[in-house]
This record gives structure tokens, C-alpha cells and sequence, in this order.
DNA sequence: TTGCAGGATAG
DNA sequence: CTATCC
DNA sequence: GCAA
């Protein structure tokens, strides 16, 4: 997987595909021209090539707020009530199956990390519905299509006689074709009849082929599993040839097959388990201790589990020191008696003062936001002379099983049209403050949208989920209803599928598609668990499949992370948002706190806060201090986080940044003393000279930066949270050679100034 | 057919 | 390294 | 899913 990986990063692109993508994130529907300065200004700096790829892990991409959240109505019963109770607002209507037009792409186009590392992108309905003696899609199977042995799809090579393990579904762990030991014993399995899936499917496989080095810890650590369905038998390699030794399938329950640790079995039935025969029928008795686990955790999906409720396991602090309370009430009060005295004021007028959006830099473009956009489209970008040939450095066929495929990608036409035209319509370049919701004529259309994008929250595809955000927002900031699917395609981003929803939703005032979703079985387990912080895509699959549905069934068969934990036990306190007076209040505190170690620290509250919000999701405080750059800050964070602690504020820690003295970064909860609520809180300190950089980042929001971070990148700069920079070159092994040059950090008004896009106040970067 | 932001932390 | 989060 |  890795050498896969780290194969198909390109350590650099030309010129056309340095344009690819370039309308990426929303688009505005009128759009002016842009200045030609601006233009012959990327021009200049426009490198050659640029990497505008960093494939490495990224895939994670909706942001929390839109997605998952439990209506807090719902929140009352989480913990002890199976799932169920939240699908009581899920349409019933009648399911009609859809056949998915454009599913079946999915699992081919998906670029090889997501292939490697989401979900099985099988259609929907698949996990539970597809007829266990239909063969799996190729793509599951472990030898390649053009494989001899597997192109000839079913066509047995082997007598019709000799297909011994006709219907049988094997998963080989170690689960590749690398050891060539195993290669044969796969393709061998696949000649006599059996199916060799890649993937794990539960639904389908019938036996688990072990590695003879392997114990069974092994296998369960690597299905990253706590047992394994009773319908599945596990036994060794020698399995396989003993099978074909015989000619018949032997009993798998049979001594010499076991795998080492593997937990005792009732044995001795002679018979085999029928291929075909439904899961219960299959030798009931093995692997007990897995049957007996799964069992309990089902009926007791109802308690609430008493050990871990609230702050039973978290907050050693605050036993710690002089009471907790008085110290943060102490603080509160101060806060608000403060108007007569001393510098802890001044300190929190500075810090408001900074913060607040106002004053500064705002003033020239206060007004009209129509002068704003883009781009026009005249722009030759041309003839830089492109260092074309890509060069595709090895390409090793080694290892991994299959994907012989790879070697087909690799050539880039190299075409250089004169002039890519783009016409900028990156949605950081509009200023949009979200306003206006209540009479948006598209609501019921954005509302429905909205539910198929949770549906898609990745597993099945980021991407999927990630364009209908950009095509929701695009809806949303129409003036008038889209009614037609013609008319609907005119609007960018949303395309062929989206258009014909589009149209299906205004007619029929739903969506058969989102239904038919809607049905899919561990569907809504699946959302249960995308809402624990902590738990990502991966993870909630894992579960699903694991067949749990309560975060009971999960806390009692799951070794959790730490940050899962409190996830879980906090479940609706980190799902609900936050009043914005709520979010001011955790601020002040950590203002006052803060400046009493520090009297030139600067916070200031950013986030959707600083955006404007009403309410958050969570609080987020970037700490800066005047001239202080680097590391004389450092080792503030910690102390600052240990008052927290030592007030009663700060409730436990979910990620801090490692050890060095350049901490930076802390995210953890925090509760006022009145509100029995724990919230999710990041602060964030900056060095002076980043605070440009780093405001820019945090106000978000996120489409916002990932917008303006892919303009840059298209105009030769790279963005992030430290600062603009230029000239970012990679060595021969996609080896930093340099970070680049800083062009800019220091001021928000800078970057926009450079990247050519006019300054949008916090509000207005709402896409 | 391919890319879709970029970086940090936990494990 | 991957998964998750910002 | 969209755009190239
Ligand atoms: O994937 C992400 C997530 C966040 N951010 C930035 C923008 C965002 O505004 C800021 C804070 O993150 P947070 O998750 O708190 O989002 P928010 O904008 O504050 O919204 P919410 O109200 O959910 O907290 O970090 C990103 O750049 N990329
Ligand atoms: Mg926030």
C-alpha cells in the first residue's frame, strides 16, 4: 500500500494540469473582471511548475458543523436507546429502488489512496442485500482482472468436476499476493471455484485463510476486529492445498487447521459447512467466546453505561489545588466587576480591541462587494515553457497483489494550449455572509441536497460529498428557486446529476435516491458514529460492520482512543452548539487567565465566532504577543493550560501539541461553572509575524480557506496557516528542497493583496 | 482519467 | 504510516 | 459529483 502510495504522488505537473481544477470551489454566478494588474501579477510569479499535489493522508474534508449533528431533541436519549430513536425524522416514503446512475464509477476513478484506504465503494444496499452467490465485483477480488487465472471470469479451466470450492468466498491474511506461496494457494482457490475478495466482506466471506506465522491475535489485530462472525470459518494455509489434495472440502474444523491462539471450538462434525449455507447453519458452536460477546453486547445496548458517565474518568485536575470553582468564579467575577480597576482590564481591552473586526483594514472595501470578483477569462497563461516529461520515476511493479493497472497512467499529453482561460470563480473571491436563509427560495431543495451530502460523508466518497457542498452552496446564494434541471445545469458546480435532482426535488418535493439511501442498513449506526469526536470514516465503518448500533455496543467491545472516550461520554455535549455569549464567556475566562501571565498577550476569539455566528461549534483562541516571534512563547501554552486546569475551566486535554517548546497548538474541553456543558476548545499561539497568516486560517471558514489556499497554489504560492509563500520547490524524491519564500504573514490584507483577491471581511467568508 | 488545501496530532 | 481534526 |  505504501510503495502504491508514494508512487503515484507526481513530484511535479505542467502546465495544464497546474490549471486543473481551477474552478474548484464554488463559482459565482456574475462575475467581473479582474484587474489586469492582478493578473499580470500572477503572471509574473507563475512559476513553471508547481506541485499542487500533496497526496499524503488526507481524507477527511467536511467540516463538523454541517454534518452529523444530532438534533439536540434526540440527545436525551443517546446513550441508552438503540439508534433507532434518531431515525424517527427519516422520510418513510416509499423506496422505490433507484439504480444509482453514477455509482458504479466510483470504486474505478477513486484514486488509488482513497482506494486504498475508504470504504469498499460498492453500491448501496450492497453491504446486507447482495446475494451471497453472486461473485463479488472484480474490483474486490484479489488477483487483478487481466490476471490469467481471473480474466477468464468463471470459466473454469478446472473440469466443472473439480470446482471444489465453488460458492466459497476465502480472505487470505495476510490479505495480498506477495508471498508467492500464497499467490499460488489464491490463484489455485480462484481455479477451483472460489472467490479470493480483497476486501472484507462480511456478508459473503466463508472462510478466513491464515498465514501458518500468523496467530490469531494477528487476525483480529489486522481485521482490527474483536472477533469474527461465527459464520466464518478461520483456519490455516495448508488449508487450501489439503482441500485440493482431496478433492473435496475438508472440515475446517479440524485440528491441524486451526490457527495458533485460535479460541477452542466444540468439533468434530465431519461434515463441512455447506458453501452456501446461511450463516446460523454453519457450525454454530466455534469461536463461542465471539458469539457470546457479540450477543451481550446486544442485549445490554439498552443500559446506560454507569461507570463512564460524566467527568467519572476525566478532570484529575480538578481535585487538584484550591478549589476549582472559587478560582474560575473568582475569575468570572472579576471579569465583571472589572469596570473599575486595575490592568486585568486594560489587558481585556486589548485583547477585545485587537479582536474586534472593526477598525482596522476593513474600510476599503466596506462597501460593495460587486467590484469584487475575479478574473476575467483573457488570460494566456501560456508559454512558459513547461518541463514537460514527467518523469515517471520507476514505477516498480513490485509488490503490492494487484494493480498491474497502474502502469496504464502515467502520460500526460503535454498539449500546451496557448492560454488556459480562467475565469476565476473560487468562492473565496466572494463575499458571502450567509445571511438571508429565511427566504431562501431553494430551502427545501438545499434542505434534501444537504441530506444526501451527509449520506455521502465520505466512506463512500469524500469527493461526492464535498461537491455537493459546493453545489448546495452555490443554490444557496440564488436569488430565485431553481426550477428546471436546464436551468440548474447553468449554475456552477452542479452539474448533469445534480441538475436532474435538482429537478426531482422541485417536482416531487423529494428525492428517491436519498430514500433508497436512507434504507441502507447501518446507515444511520454509521451517522451515530461519524458524530463522535474521534471517530472519522474509517473508524464508523469499522464499527458498522462489526455489526454494533449503540455507542454501547461499541464502548463495550472497543479499545478507544482517548479522545474517543470523551467523545462518547460527551456525546451531546460536543453536538450541540454553543450561544455566542457562551462562546464570549469561555474567552474572557482564558483572556483574564492568559494575561495574568503575560500582560502583552493578545487573544482574540476566531473561528465561526469571529465569522459572525450565532452560535458555534466550538470555541477557538488564537494567542499572539507583540514582536514575539517563535519560541519565547513557548512553554506559555503549557502554563496557561495548567491554570485552566487549575480554575476548574479547562476539563480534559484531546490533543496538544508534542512535547517541543514550539507548543503551539491545544485542544481540549472546557465548562463554565453554570453550564454543566462541556465544550470542544482550540487555542492556538502564533508567533507575530504569522498572526496574518494564522488569523486568515482560523477565521475559515474552511471551504473559504480551501478556496483561497487552491487560488494560490494555481498562482505559484503556497498558503497556509504560517504564511504566503512563493517558489516552493521539491527535489527529485518529492524532497523539500526549500519551504519556499514568505511573501506575507504579517496581515490578512497582505495575502488577499498578493493573491488578487479583494479583502472580505470575516463575516463575508461564509462558502 | 484525474484532482479536489495544507498541516498538526494520536496511535 | 493512517485516521482524525483544525 | 464536477471540471478539466
Ligand atoms: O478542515 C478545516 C477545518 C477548519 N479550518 C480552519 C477554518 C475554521 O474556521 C477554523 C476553525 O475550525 P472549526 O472546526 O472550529 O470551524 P469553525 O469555522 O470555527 O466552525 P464551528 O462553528 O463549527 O466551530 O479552522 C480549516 O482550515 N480546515
Ligand atoms: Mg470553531
Amino acid at each position: 500500500m505504501w510503495e502504491l502510495c508514494g508512487r503515484s504522488e507526481d513530484p511535479f505537473l505542467n502546465k495544464e494540469q497546474f490549471f486543473t481544477g481551477l474552478y474548484s470551489l464554488d463559482s459565482e454566478p456574475e462575475q467581473a473582471e479582474t484587474s489586469e494588474a492582478s493578473l499580470a501579477l500572477a503572471a509574473s510569479r507563475n512559476q513553471r511548475y508547481k506541485r499542487i499535489v500533496r497526496r499524503s493522508s488526507r481524507l477527511q474534508v467536511a467540516s463538523s458543523n454541517s454534518t452529523t449533528k444530532i438534533s439536540s431533541t434526540a440527545l436525551e436519549s443517546i446513550r441508552s436507546t438503540s439508534i433507532q430513536a434518531f431515525t424517527k425524522n427519516i422520510s418513510t416514503a416509499a423506496p422505490e429502488p433507484v439504480v444509482s446512475e453514477n455509482n458504479i464509477n466510483m470504486a474505478d476513478s477513486t484514486p488509488d489512496i482513497s482506494a486504498v484506504t475508504t470504504a469498499p465503494s460498492t453500491a448501496p444496499a450492497s453491504l446486507e442485500c447482495t446475494p451471497r452467490h453472486l461473485p463479488p465485483p472484480e474490483s474486490s477480488r484479489i488477483l487483478p482482472v487481466h490476471t490469467k487465472v481471473a480474466k477468464r471470469k468463471r470459466t473454469p479451466v478446472v473440469p466443472a468436476k473439480k470446482q471444489i470450492f465453488g460458492g466459497m468466498y476465502f480472505y487470505f491474511i495476510p490479505n495480498d499476493i506477495k508471498n508467492p506461496v500464497r499467490k499460488f494457494r489464491v490463484q489455485k482457490a480462484d481455479e477451483h471455484g472460489g472467490f479470493c475478495l480483497k476486501e472484507w466482506r462480511e456478508q459473503d466471506i466463508t472462510h478466513i485463510i491464515v498465514d501458518s506465522k500468523l496467530k490469531y491475535s494477528d487476525v483480529l489485530k489486522s481485521l482490527r476486529r474483536e472477533f469474527i462472525p461465527d459464520h466464518i470459518a478461520i483456519v490455516n494455509d495448508t488449508y487450501i492445498s489439503d482441500c485440493l489434495a482431496f478433492a473435496r472440502i475438508l472440515n475446517h474444523d479440524q485440528f491441524q487447521y486451526k490457527v495458533a491462539g485460535q479460541p477452542s471450538t466444540t468439533e468434530n462434525s465431519f461434515l463441512l459447512p455447506q458453501p452456501h449455507s446461511p450463516p446460523l447453519s454453519s457450525t454454530p458452536s466455534e469461536t463461542p467466546l465471539c458469539d457470546q460477546q457479540s450477543s451481550s453486547a446486544t442485549t445490554q445496548s439498552l443500559h446506560i453505561r454507569p461507570q463512564l458517565s460524566k467527568r467519572a474518568n476525566d478532570t484529575p485536575s480538578s481535585a487538584a489545588g484550591d478549589r476549582p470553582t472559587d478560582s474560575q468564579l473568582a475569575v468570572e467575577a472579576e471579569l465583571k466587576a472589572s469596570v473599575t480597576t486595575d490592568d486585568l482590564v486594560s489587558q481585556q481591552l486589548a485583547a477585545e480591541l485587537l479582536s474586534t473586526p472593526g477598525p482596522s483594514t476593513t474600510q476599503e472595501c466596506e462597501v460593495k462587494d460587486e467590484l469584487d470578483i475575479m478574473i476575467a477569462e483573457a488570460v494566456r497563461m501560456g508559454d512558459l515553457p513547461l518541463d514537460d516529461d514527467i518523469s515517471a520515476p520507476d514505477d516498480g511493479g513490485t509488490s503490492s497483489d494487484e494493480e498491474p493497472i497502474r502502469a496504464v497512467k502515467r502520460k500526460k499529453p503535454v498539449a500546451r494550449t496557448g492560454n488556459s482561460k480562467w475565469q476565476d470563480k473560487f468562492q473565496c473571491m466572494h463575499a458571502n455572509d450567509g445571511k438571508q436563509q429565511e427566504g431562501n427560495p431553494n430551502a427545501r431543495t438545499i434542505e434534501i441536497l444537504s441530506e444526501m451530502q451527509k449520506y455521502y460523508e465520505m466512506t463512500k466518497d469524500q469527493w461526492r460529498s464535498i461537491s455537493y457542498r459546493k453545489g448546495i452552496s452555490v443554490l444557496r446564494k440564488q436569488t430565485k428557486k431553481i426550477c428546471t434541471a436546464a436551468e440548474a445545469r447553468k449554475l456552477p458546480m452542479i452539474g448533469e446529476s445534480l441538475a436532474k435532482k435538482i429537478e426531482e426535488i422541485v417536482e416531487t418535493d423529494r428525492l428517491r435516491k436519498l430514500e433508497y439511501a436512507q434504507l441502507e442498513p447501518g446507515d444511520v449506526a454509521l451517522k451515530l458514529f461519524l458524530g463522535v469526536y474521534g471517530v472519522g470514516p474509517s473508524v464508523a465503518a469499522r464499527w458498522v460492520q462489526s455489526g454494533y448500533k449503540t455507542l454501547d455496543d461499541v464502548v463495550k467491545n472497543v479499545r478507544l482512543t482517548a479522545s474517543q472516550k470523551v467523545g462518547i461520554d460527551h456525546y451531546q455535549d460536543f453536538a450541540s452548539r454553543i450561544p455566542r455569549d457562551e462562546v464570549k464567556r469561555h474567552g474572557d475566562i482564558v483572556m483574564s487567565t492568559a494575561a495574568n501571565l503575560d500582560s502583552q498577550l493578545q487573544l482574540q476569539i476566531m473561528g465561526s465566532y469571529r465569522r459572525g455566528s450565532k452560535d458555534c461549534g466550538d470555541i477557538d483562541i488564537m494567542i499572539t504577543k507583540p514582536g514575539v516571534s517563535a519560541q519565547e512563547i513557548s512553554g506559555l501554552l503549557d502554563e496557561l493550560i495548567e491554570r485552566l486546569f487549575e480554575i476548574g475551566f479547562a476539563m480534559c486535554g484531546l490533543a496538544m501539541s508534542r512535547g517541543r517548546d514550539d507548543g503551539s497548538k491545544w485542544h481540549g474541553a472546557s465548562k463554565l461553572l453554570d453550564v454543566p456543558t462541556w465544550r470542544r476548545i482550540d487555542l492556538l499561539v502564533v508567533p507575530w509575524d504569522e498572526r496574518g497568516a494564522a488569523l486568515l486560517y482560523f477565521t475559515g471558514n474552511d471551504i473559504f480557506n480551501r478556496s483561497m489556499r487552491l487560488l494560490a497554489s494555481k498562482k505559484g504560492y503556497g498558503l497556509n496557516q504560517r504564511g504566503l509563500f512563493k517558489d516552493i520547490l521539491r527535489g527529485p524524491q518529492r524532497q523539500k528542497l526549500n519551504d519556499g519564500t514568505k511573501v506575507a504573514g504579517d496581515s490578512e490584507e497582505e495575502i488577499f493583496e498578493i493573491l488578487g483577491v479583494p479583502y472580505r471581511k470575516p463575516e463575508e467568508r461564509i462558502c
